[in-house]
DNA sequence: TTTCTTACA
DNA sequence: TGTAAGCA
């Protein structure tokens, strides 16, 4: 995979250092590291901040994107039998959901910031 | 010069 | 999030 220096990924992205590293934190991204400990990012990475700065730019906070993001790369899906019902559906409703948020200019934009969406995402 | 970590505002 | 300090 090719490889970004944090510098090109800032212009690329147009995100602060100081973002990039925070997503990096809350495993959004799983920048390399090379020679000094620096940071050394993937096409992916960069396809993955873009996405992660229109859900900021849509006023979604971390607890979201987490729930939105991380479940579409990392997830495991534990299902069992017992829960298996609740989960499909809650799965539903939350790609259903994902789907509504995608659409600019539904809501308010800020009266459904913080507050009502994150009523979701419990 | 650029990036890194840590930490305060 | 921004920014400063001290390194590598």
């Amino acid at each position: 995979m090719a490889i970004f220096s944090m510098g090109s990924v800032m212009k690329l992205t147009d995100l602060t250092a100081r973002q990039i590293r925070y997503y990096e934190e809350h495993e959004l991204i799983t920048p390399e590291r090379t020679d000094g400990n620096r940071r050394l990012f993937s096409l992916n990475d960069i396809d993955r901040l873009l996405e992660i700065k229109d859900l900021i730019d849509q006023g979604i906070n971390m607890a979201g994107i987490k729930r939105i993001l991380i479940p579409g790369n990392t997830e495991p899906v534990i299902v069992n039998s017992e829960s298996k019902q609740k989960e499909l559906s809650d799965k539903e409703l939350r790609k259903l959901l994902r789907k509504e948020m995608y659409q600019p200019g539904k809501y308010p934009r800020d009266s459904i910031r913080q507050g009502e969406l994150s009523r979701f995402f419990h």
